[in-house]
DNA sequence: GTGCCACTTCAAGTCAACTTGAGGTCAAGT
DNA sequence: ACTTGACCTCAAGTTGACTTGAAGTGGCAC
């Protein structure tokens, strides 16, 4: 197995060598040795980074993604905890489509003022009933 | 018109008293008088809150909200902002469904491991190329 | 008039995922 | 041998939207 250093590492998965100190802290990947001071990873730490974006963009934490590849070696990815994500996804989606539609409207509604259209009142009643929760952050 | 004390208008609109004087620190609503120590706030603060936390269900900042009822008197809601606000929320929900259904896929994907499923390794060369971006946080 | 208790202020803490900065080390090139 | 520069560690800072805690105040019921 050929290693590569902390730099070859960073430029062949987009990771910033910072992040990567963060992650071995966490304990997401590891190094396993040094040359002077450089750790050496081994190639598969790619495909452990990329497990980690797919794990984040799929809106798991860092650390629910640790835990997936804690205990018993390889990757141990529950499916019915990925079920359980598609799930916890499609619903923030269903918001976020009754929140684009309602934004949509509003910002082509004939009515003089905001305040005297149907669909802007409607949106508002939802939105402060709670029904629209927390947004998303769209990504850095 | 009837004035609220800061616990009325917390009850109903069921924002913690903590937020509305942090809100009011913010600029992002008035209180206008005390009765002893406690804030007095007109009705018309209900709205002001719905507004924003419509505001927040579509992805703006306080900052940006603030913004948009500083100048003018009235909501100043500019319509191209609510159109622009749209577009984003639009690409992100259509991340979203390619990764929800990715997860779904994995989820009931016979493929002995995840690493010998086509649709994984889709998902996670998608992933780890950045084209899923960070990912929603469902709100508190 | 006195005690309660919900309110007040202000500073600091929280959370997540990193980034930044200061000060140090080491392998390699000249 | 010496310089260079990319790496190292460890602590602290960042961002956004709040929350929490300590210490103080004042209206109202008794």
């Amino acid at each position: 197995m050929q290693d590569l250093d902390i730099a070859q590492v960073s430029r062949q998965s987009g990771v910033p060598a910072s992040t990567l100190r963060f992650y071995e802290e966490k304990g997401l990947i590891a190094s396993h040795g040094r040359h002077g001071l450089r750790r050496q990873y081994s190639a598969s730490v790619l495909e452990r980074l990329s497990l980690i974006a797919l794990g984040r963009a799929a809106g798991f934490s860092l650390d629910e993604i640790g835990l997936m590849f804690a205990e018993g070696g390889r990757p141990r990815i529950d499916r019915q905890l990925l079920a359980d994500k598609a799930e916890e996804l499609d619903r923030t989606i269903r918001r976020m489509i009754a929140m684009r539609n309602g934004l949509r409207h509003a910002a082509v509604c004939p009515a003089p003022s905001h305040s005297e259209c149907p669909t802007f009142q409607r949106l508002l009643r939802a939105a402060s009933s709670g029904r629209m929760g927390t947004p998303p952050k769209t990504g850095r």
